[in-house]
DNA sequence: TTGGGG
């Protein structure tokens, strides 16, 4: 009898609970009290309570059902990895609207169901669910309740135990995360960023990620494959982004193309807004010096809000952020350039790109990466005073072609050169080290270099598309 | 019914 009165006093007033849910759970147990996630797994196919914090939110899709479906995973003590929750109703609004990661939840009569792992199924017709702010507060009401949600007594202290268990556990915080200007090649990890655009074509998809730090600059192979140098891409993608989408990218900070040909049910909800995600499992690798993300079979894509713990630390980064420069140049660039245009200001490539005029001069920091020609025998050309030569810059944001004009040359190299001296300094430019006794070095590390550069346009019927760059005022010092 | 990571 006393037995059977405890277990009334526990269990919380949800007058249809079903009968046959206490059976499934065995015999004396009380089965209404909240559950760890770890005891609930012990019981599958049984109606649990639980109340967990939500490490991760998935986006609302419409299910191949007549439903629309939505995937959070939920993580307490018991099991600090989570268990996946899967919940469905007939209209988006009945589902739960996480505000944050590391926000509260509160899931009554769900169901734990077993496909090579466990899962949390929420039946729309007997489940139901609260969600609480996870910060430390004395609120302690939910924001979003579904209907049928009952609170149990056990509420307020199970949420300030798990407010508590949050401060010292929060879920934003990952040991395999890395920022872009932490990339490594051929590792997998996760990376919190915004999604600036996403551009798809022939089920490959693009999606265009900033977290305001910049990429590592590359090294380059040192044995000069001329060919590969002088065709040295712009961009990774094979039609350049629209000037009118171009302008909407930050002017500080690397903007990582990620690639994948798999279809990321998030990717509607990219495409309509601007929100800050979480790239789970991605790889990275450098092609011809610029930085790649590759989504895999095992990558994920989590959104987050601006109130996530992760964002609300990458914004603060970025607000706080005092060098505009790239960040790989500090603590100063190698002064083997010297620059004549001491009025401008500094300026981004992606400045220069977006800029709002076609003509303008700026003063920039940025590295030569290739050059044409590149050849010995055609850089000699030079000296004749009748070529040009097209240098690659770059810069953290960016990559352009830009020309040291034939009047410019002998201004660019300090004078009239000497085929071997020209071949030299263009050399140092590239970043080219000389052979020592050790041999012929691997890699080729261009400097960083302070470049005067104008933006002008051949054809005043289309200005953009025949805008090019010119280096003017600056000189490669010995 | 639908859907699902370690």
């Amino acid at each position: 009898m006393e037995e059977a009165a405890a277990r009334e006093r526990k269990r919380p007033r949800e007058g249809d609970a079903a009968p046959s849910a206490a059976a499934a759970a065995g015999a004396g147990k009380a089965q209404y009290v909240y559950l760890p996630v770890a005891d609930a797994l012990k019981a599958p196919g049984a109606r649990v309570f639980l109340f967990a914090a939500v490490s991760e939110i998935g986006a609302a899709v419409r299910s191949r059902g007549t439903d629309f479906t939505l995937t959070l995973r939920v993580a307490d003590q018991s099991r600090p990895a989570g268990i996946s929750v899967t919940f469905f109703a007939d209209n988006v609004a009945l589902l739960p609207c996480v505000k944050a990661s590391g926000d509260v939840i509160s899931l009554h009569n769900v169901v734990i169901t077993m496909h090579g792992e466990f899962f949390v199924t929420f039946n729309k017709k007997f489940s139901s669910f609260a969600l609480f702010e996870g910060k430390v507060s004395t609120e302690c009401s939910p924001y979003q309740t579904s209907t049928k949600y009952y609170g149990t007594q056990y509420d307020n202290e199970l949420l300030t135990q798990m407010r508590t268990w949050l401060a010292y556990n929060p879920p934003g915080l990952k040991d395999l995360e890395l920022q872009l200007r932490s990339l490594k090649s051929d590792t997998t990890f996760d990376l919190v960023c915004k999604v600036l655009h996403v551009y798809e074509n022939n089920g490959e998809w693009i999606f265009y990620v900033w977290d305001g730090t910049d990429t590592p600059a590359a090294e380059f192979q040192a044995i000069l494959d001329a060919e590969a140098v002088e065709s040295s891409p712009l961009h990774l993608e094979g039609v350049p982004l629209p000037r009118e989408v171009l302008c909407t990218m930050p002017c500080v900070g690397t903007v990582l193309r990620v690639f994948t040909n798999r279809y990321i049910k998030e990717v509607f909800h990219l495409q309509k807004n601007i929100y800050w995600a979480r790239f789970c499992n991605i790889t990275c690798k450098q092609e011809f010096g610029i930085w790649k993300g590759i989504l895999g079979p095992s990558s994920r894509v989590r959104l987050l809000s601006h109130e996530d713990g992760s964002v609300v630390d990458r914004m603060n980064r970025i607000a706080n952020q005092v060098h505009r420069q790239p960040m790989a140049s500090l603590p100063g660039a190698s002064n083997i350039a010297d620059v004549e245009y001491e009025a401008a200001g500094y300026t981004t490539l992606m400045e220069s790109l977006t800029h709002e005029q076609v003509t303008h001069k700026f003063k920039t920091l940025v590295r030569v990466v290739a050059a044409y020609p590149c050849r010995a025998s055609e850089l000699r050309l030079l000296l004749t005073g009748s070529y040009c030569l097209r240098l690659t810059l770059e810069d953290p944001t960016a990559r352009i072609h830009a020309y040291v004009h034939k009047d410019d040359g002998a201004k660019f190299f300090g004078g009239f050169l000497t085929a071997e001296a020209l071949i030299k300094k263009m050399n140092k430019l590239l970043g080219i080290p000389e052979e020592d006794e050790e041999g012929t070095p691997l890699t080729r590390n261009p400097p960083w270099i302070w470049c005067c550069v104008k933006s002008y346009r051949l054809d005043k019927n289309d200005p953009w598309g025949s805008r090019r760059y010119r280096i003017f005022g600056t000189e490669i010092r010995d």
